[in-house]
DNA sequence: ACGCCCCAAGTGGTCAAGCCAATTTTTCCA
DNA sequence: TGGAAAAATTGGCTTGACCACTTGGGGCGT
């Protein structure tokens, strides 16, 4: 049917996006049990395996519930997902905000506890990251690192778990999966040079000023984000 | 080897759950790659598409990253994620700070929306909790409602969720169950009059003081706290 | 006529084997 | 010694087969 062999994505999420758009159009009901997986897999032109691959897609994120011997049922729509974020009201503006209002006040906390030894932690880990954009690699975990090891200086587990969340949120690979190009090379080279602006306030022991970059490269973070929302 | 056939749980449900208990055991390293897919599959005793159907719930969970031709490659372990759930890692002391850190920064951010109405809602609030401690009831709902109040200023639903549950991790059953006798009419009036103060300070327009109020409300219910806690 | 049991068909679960495409490594030649 | 090409290794996807569970229909007994 509509499965694009030429793009990068994986089979198996082309799958599942065109089950759910048939879901979201309404051909497939709430409730209801869909075509038998062979069935299934030769409408949509794709080996039984890599329609369950899909299957297994639809099925973590709550979308279908499978049922050996009896079949597989839709148990939540699209749309029911999307008016469920939007009755908590939470954007992707809200959490940006919300990180940048928190990780400042963190940083704040932690700026002055900062010896040679967690900076020079700090710059391996921006060294690091440096390294993944410059091979191809998405630095997703050292950018990670890098917030957790300034909250880490707090001395508070709450405080890093509380960060460490908030960067999930911003980052689970559920809501990435709607964004197709957002985090590109380009984006994360931009982020690089916002933690090594951070890093030198923080070498130049100026907590405030660290304050106001961190705060400035959240909201760019947001920027950048919200840029690559389909609209 | 570890595969147990007859359990209910799908067989890539088991696999992917051993597959992060060889990551969390450290047989599996963080940025390191993980066996190819061949070699995985003989070694946990499946097959290379039962072995993908698990890497696809990894990949899903951020667990994994898969790239074609190059291998399967850590991006994330559980002890992060266990990290994350920590809640015995967190002491009364951590938690309380970190809610002066966040609560502090939150008044910054919203102590200059407020007006004389949504005032006149915090003193009503406060009101409704003097009443309660005069008639022998504790006043939990309007001391949360109190800082709700303020969080709801920010206009920013994910600080209001933060606020909120920092607030219930405080006051939460199984917490609150191994201090009998913390919460009394007296301690209760000594949080009442710290909130009265914070409110004038917002009457008065001044946010800086309100935050070093809301910042010293906090360090005194933590230290109401840990006075009580069983030694 | 109704209820129960058994069997067959239809369903999902897992596997083996093969081939294609991308990446990495090794080898060969200039 | 370095670069290019070939080979090996990697993941991606397919075909086909068999196992296990569920459901529905038919037949038999009360």
């Amino acid at each position: 049917m509509n499965i694009n062999r030429t793009s990068e994505r994986r089979l198996y999420q082309q799958v599942a996006d065109q089950i759910r758009g048939l879901i979201q159009s309404g051909d497939f009901v709430l409730g209801s049990r869909l075509p038998a997986e062979r069935e299934l897999a030769q409408q949509l032109g794709v080996s039984r395996p890599s329609l369950r691959e899909a299957l297994i897609a639809l099925e973590i994120d709550g979308t279908v519930e499978i049922r050996m011997g009896s079949g597989i049922y839709v148990t939540a729509t699209v749309e029911r997902r999307a008016l469920s974020q939007a009755a908590t009201g939470e954007s992707a503006v809200e959490l940006m905000e919300a990180r940048a209002t928190v990780e400042a006040a963190v940083i704040g906390l932690a700026g002055a506890r900062f010896t040679t030894a967690t900076l020079r932690g700090l710059r391996l880990t921006l060294e690091a990251m440096r390294a993944d954009i410059e091979e191809g690699r998405k630095p997703l975990e050292h950018d990670r690192q890098f917030h957790l090891a300034i909250a880490a200086q707090t001395g508070n587990s709450v405080i890093v778990r509380l960060v460490g969340e908030l960067f999930d949120e911003r980052h689970s690979p559920i809501s990435s999966k709607f964004r197709a190009h957002f985090d590109t090379p380009a984006t994360w080279r931009h982020a690089l040079a916002e933690h090594e602006a951070i890093l030198a306030a923080l070498e130049a022991h100026d907590v405030p000023l660290a304050q106001v970059r961190m705060h400035a490269h959240l909201e760019e973070s947001k920027r950048r984000w919200i840029e690559s929302e389909p609209r």
